[in-house]
DNA sequence: TAAAAATTTACAACTTCTTTACATTAATCA
DNA sequence: TGATTAATGTAAAGAAGTTGTAAATTTTTA
C-alpha cells in the first residue's frame, strides 16, 4: 500500500519538525510548509490525505488559508491552535475543518485524531445505512434501531442524528448545527440543541447520563461517534 | 438463465466505460445512453431489469426523467448524483428512486447494491400475497384478508394499502405517497391521506386507535409494518 | 336514479416544538 | 485546591403544528 501523505503548515520549525518526526514514525509521507502561500502551493501541486494547519499564521490568517483550502479541498484538514483561543477553533470548525487539537498537545493524541481523520476519508459518506455500535440508522427506511428495536424518533430528532451520524468522529459546533437543522437566523437557540440533544440521549444511549454516542465538547460544540 | 438488462443513462463517458466494464463483468447485459431521451426511448423499447440513472444530465432534469420513467417503468431506478445534496437525494426517493449513490462511488458498494435492488424486483415480482401477522394480501385475487375474514375495501383503500404493504418497514412521506395514488399536483392534498388511512384502519387494524400496523410518523409520513 | 365512493369541511385530539426555570456539571482563577 | 462563574442538562408547561374523525357535499358507478 502506498503511503499517505500530510503536509503539515506550520510557521514554528520545532513543532514541525515534532510532527515529522512523530508522523513519518507512523510510516506516513510529510511534507511541510512554514507560510499559508508555500502551503497552499504544495497542497495545490500534490493534494496529500491530510493537512495539519496551524491557525495562527505570520503571512495570511490561518482561517483565510483554509477557507481558501476549503474551495477544492475536500479531504480531512485539522486545525492546530494554541489553547486559550476558543474563538478561532469555533471558527475553524465552521470553516469546514475537520477537527482541531490545542498546542501542547499529547502527540498519542494526535496520531488518533489523524488516523481517525484519513479513515473517514476513506468510509464512505454515501452509505445509506449507518451502523455505530449497538445503533443502526437506515436512510432509506428512515428508521432508527437500538440493538435491533426499532427507537422512535420525531423529525427533528431524526434530522439532527443523522447530521451527527454523517459527520461521526468529528466536532459540529452549535452554529453549525443550529443552521443545518434550523436554518439561517436560528443560531443564538443553543437552548433548542441542549433540549433536543437530550431528548435523543435518552433514546439512544445506554445511560443518558454518561452517553457514549453523542458527547459534549463544552464551548464548541457536539461530537458523535 | 437469461442475463439481466441494466440501462446507464449519464452523460459522462468515463463513467459509462466504468460502469460497463463492471457490469459485463458481473454477467450483465449492459445499455448506455448519453442523455435523457435516448435513455427514455432505450428504456421504452426494450424495458431494462434496472435502471442507473444520473440525476445531472444535460438536457434534462434527472428529476424529470425519473417521474417520467416511473409512470409506467416498475422496476429499480437507482440514482447517481455528484452531490452529497440532501434535498435531491430525498427528492428522488419521493419521486421513486429506489436507492442512490453519489460520485465518486466505490464500484464494489454500487455492484452490491444493483444486486439487492434486482433481488428485492424479483420477490416482489414474484410475490403475489403479502402476509404481516393477521393480515393477508393476495395480489391477483386483489383480496384483503384479517383474521382469515374477507375486508372489503375500496378501489383506493386497496391500492393505497398495497403501497403501504409493498414498502413494509420504511417510512413514505406524504408527498410520495399522494404522488403514487392520487398522481402529480395533488401533493398538497394531505387530508385525503388522513381520511383514507382513518378508514383503512377501521377496517384492517384490530384497535383503529392504537394502529400496528400503519404508524404515524407525525411530521413526515407513515410507515407500515 | 340510488348507492357507493371520493372529496371537502370543521373541529377535536394528539404530538411536537418552544420557552422558562432551575439543577447539574465543567471551566476558570485566586 | 476550592470558590466562583460559565456552560450544559432536565423537567415541565404552554404554544404551535399535525393528525384523526365525523359528517356534509359532490362525484362516480351500477
Amino acid at each position: 500500500m502506498n503511503k499517505e501523505e500530510i503536509l503539515i503548515i506550520d510557521d514554528e520549525p520545532q513543532i514541525r519538525k515534532l510532527l515529522e518526526i512523530n508522523l513519518e514514525g507512523q510510516g506516513y509521507k510529510v511534507k511541510q510548509a512554514a507560510t499559508a502561500a508555500l502551503g497552499l502551493q504544495l497542497a495545490a501541486n500534490h493534494p496529500p490525505d491530510l493537512i495539519l494547519l496551524d491557525i495562527g499564521l505570520p503571512d495570511m490568517s490561518g482561517q483565510d488559508l483554509l477557507v481558501e483550502l476549503k474551495n477544492w479541498y475536500n479531504q480531512a484538514i485539522i486545525i492546530i491552535s494554541v489553547l486559550d483561543n476558543e474563538e478561532d477553533i469555533v471558527k475553524a470548525l465552521d470553516n469546514g475543518a475537520s477537527d482541531y487539537i490545542t498546542k501542547p498537545f499529547r502527540t498519542n493524541e494526535l496520531m488518533a485524531r489523524i488516523r481517525a481523520s484519513l479513515n473517514r476519508n476513506k468510509v464512505e459518506d454515501h452509505k445509506t445505512i449507518l451502523e455505530f455500535d449497538d445503533l443502526k440508522i437506515d436512510l432509506l427506511a428512515r428508521t432508527v434501531e437500538k440493538n435491533q428495536e426499532n427507537v422512535k424518533l420525531t423529525a427533528t430528532e431524526y434530522k439532527l442524528l443523522v447530521l451527527f451520524a454523517k459527520n461521526a468522529g468529528r466536532v459540529l459546533t452549535h452554529q453549525f448545527i443550529l443552521k443545518e437543522i434550523w436554518g439561517v437566523g436560528y443560531q443564538s437557540d443553543t437552548q433548542y440543541l441542549r433540549v433536543f440533544v437530550g431528548t435523543i440521549r435518552k433514546k439512544i444511549e445506554l445511560n443518558p447520563n454518561k452517553p457514549i454516542h453523542i458527547i459534549t465538547e463544552s464551548g464548541v460544540g457536539y461530537r458523535f461517534i
